[in-house]
DNA sequence: CTTGACTCTGGACTCGAGTCCAGAGTGTAC
DNA sequence: GTACACTCTGGACTCGAGTCCAGAGTCAAG
């Protein structure tokens, strides 16, 4: 009889996370406070594993643990409201977050074949370009050419 | 008559970060420890304004002071190939980064989405939408488990 | 009932990336 | 030459996100 509830171990190996983690999650109120069995062991209902899991996901791309609470803790119906601030907010910041990714990406790969052409060149003889160019980076405003 | 070094000041203000966090980054081997004045003040050249910029820079993107250091200290010829090997990882690691920015933000646009609509239609009367969804993200792939 | 694995609490510790501070010295404009 | 802004050093503090620990209690198998 497989039982509805988990305890910290099982929710914390099910989701991969620390015990530790976990109490301290629930501690900063990123899970609501367990239930308690007889003896005082914390039972968490199963739908924690994919809340953890969805915490490490957000906490990946970048949110910070307050903001995913922010997210998670919102009530009911009338927070609608503020959960799609919340959102709109953080989709704005992803969308900057992911152009400087690109620039940067451009940046580094443009790096990455002047080494190589230099390697195959002159078999690392001359100064690396690479560290030339971070030092002074591109001057950027050439957008509108 | 301007003088070709910087004080510690100065430079602060020019890159946009904080006296002592120049003070850290130099005690952290980011910067090239400054030569002295007479007196003991540290003596910048011009270009650590563009260092100090560029570590921002690679900051917000995702690297640790370590990582840049790693980037910025690489000695001269011979470690090219060293750089090479950081800037590849690096790529890769910036393109993982950014599909799951791109797949996070659809998903949050999606919830933004479902909570308008929900929002519209019945004035936030049932409950919240995104705070169902986040709970259970999508399927993924089949976890292996 | 005993054993061994598991869990509890509260507090201390870690690590990265700074930030703040006191007390003393330096540089320069008037 | 004095005032005042600037800078020095070393160490302590902060903050987020955990991690570790001791000593005590719980639970299920044998």
């Amino acid at each position: 009889m497989r039982s509805e509830t988990l305890r910290i171990g099982e929710l914390a190996t099910r989701s991969g996370v620390s015990i530790d983690t976990v109490r301290y999650y629930e501690r900063r109120n990123l899970l609501p406070r367990a239930v308690r069995s007889a003896g005082g062991f914390r039972l968490f209902p199963c739908e924690s594993v994919e809340r953890v899991r969805f915490i490490k996901q957000a906490q990946e791309l970048g949110l910070s643990l307050d903001e995913i609470r922010r997210l998670l803790t919102t009530g009911g119906v009338q927070e609608c409201q503020r959960v799609r601030d919340i959102l709109r907010a953080k989709l704005t910041e992803l969308d900057e977050r992911m152009k400087m990714m690109r620039s940067f990406r451009r940046t580094l790969s443009q790096h990455l074949t002047a080494c190589e052409k230099e390697l195959n060149e002159r078999g690392g003889k001359a100064q690396c370009p690479v560290l030339v160019n971070l030092a002074h980076p591109q001057p950027k405003k050439d957008v509108k050419r």
